[in-house]
DNA sequence: AGCTATTGATAATA
DNA sequence: TTATTATCAATAGCT
């Protein structure tokens, strides 16, 4: 189709393969588009240069990625490596991890029993009975915790009882010296006792619950 | 190029789009293959008709994986990587449900529960709780049934015993008139009731067990 | 890039 | 599906 009959082979001439190139190029993406329109046709059409430069084309219902699932699906033929093959393999691992977890517990909530040996039904009897005695177990030490803090913080309030005390007569005479106008009464009283400011002695007690 | 000029537009009828399906997709396989061999192109066609058969055709100097590869590089846009990506994402969001799934059973087991507040163990002594009650409810009915089964199987005794002192008792006869040499007496055996063949009546009750 | 003579592809048909 | 062929479309060679 062009001004004399071509052989089929490799144009020598570099800038002649150039211009043949281009223009048969965009004569297969014309002819790609119209299959595709016309025939309801999905296509991917990659095409190299010897230069290295692409042109591509992907009939526009589709993605690349599709195509090539596609492709490999209808050809058997492996595109994406081990790797993931890997991956899809531990995923359905996991999954059916997942699904026996699932199951079990379940079964622990007491839903979907219906079909169980009675065999079964015992063992999961025991490992609920062995849960309720840890967990309660638990629970006792934290009541346990929990008296002993009250045990703490009933100590301390009655320290802070004493320091409140000792601090009310402190400021008490203080306040009898100043009231006689009294230098040293004021150093006394920028004197006192740190500990007189009233903290608590076991901080924080009440996250461990 | 035919017998009239023609519209770019999706083929209604159905089997000359099959047709020139065909035609046209040997035209494209035909200009891959001639680009190919006169302007040193790699090419990679993919054509899928609508019925899903699928055809290709990749430069013998090269594969579809290699101009893939190619093609992510001088693109850079991700194919099997961003399969890959996907599949990872996957494998990290079951991962995470695993975990807590695990953390879950872990805990019902009184197991990892040191760190727990008092509220979160309440949570799984009451679900503990619920899952016996669930369980021991079942485990009820399975006795409800083994002990069914048992009454039937103590009236299939009675019976059975009945039976077969019953066939005794007929067989004694049966002897003492053959004894006497007697034809009828042997016909009297032949004509002995089928129910006398010892069967279970209630077959494999423990089968509901 | 355009042009166009010519070949090649194919629509209609059998 | 395959074969034929009149026609149209693509393009080789040239500017």
């Amino acid at each position: 189709m062009g001004r004399g009959k071509i052989e089929i082979k490799r144009i020598e001439n570099s800038s002649n393969r150039q211009v043949t190139y281009s223009k048969r190029r965009n004569g297969i993406m014309k002819k790609a588009k119209e299959i595709t329109v016309m025939c309801d046709a999905k296509v991917s059409l990659i095409i190299f240069a010897s230069s290295g430069k692409m042109h591509e084309y992907c009939s526009p219902s589709t993605t690349l990625i599709d195509i090539l699932d596609q492709y490999q699906k209808t050809s058997g033929k492996k595109l994406w490596d081990a790797k993931h093959e890997n991956l899809s393999n531990e995923i359905d691992r996991i999954k059916k991890e997942n699904d026996n977890m699932q199951i079990e517990l379940r079964h622990l909530k007491g839903e979907d029993i219906t079909s169980l040996p009675y065999k079964e039904l015992m063992a999961i009897e025991d490992a609920l009975e062995h849960g309720l005695t840890c967990i309660r177990t638990k629970q006792m030490d934290v009541l346990d915790v929990t008296r002993k803090n009250t045990k703490f913080l009933e100590e301390d309030n009655k320290q802070l009882n004493f320091i409140v005390n000792q601090q009310q007569i402190a400021y008490d005479n203080a306040r009898e010296q100043m009231d006689g106008g009294c230098q040293r009464a004021r150093e006394y009283i920028s004197r006192m006792p740190f500990a007189f400011r009233v903290q608590p002695i076991q901080p924080n007690l009440q996250e461990r619950m």
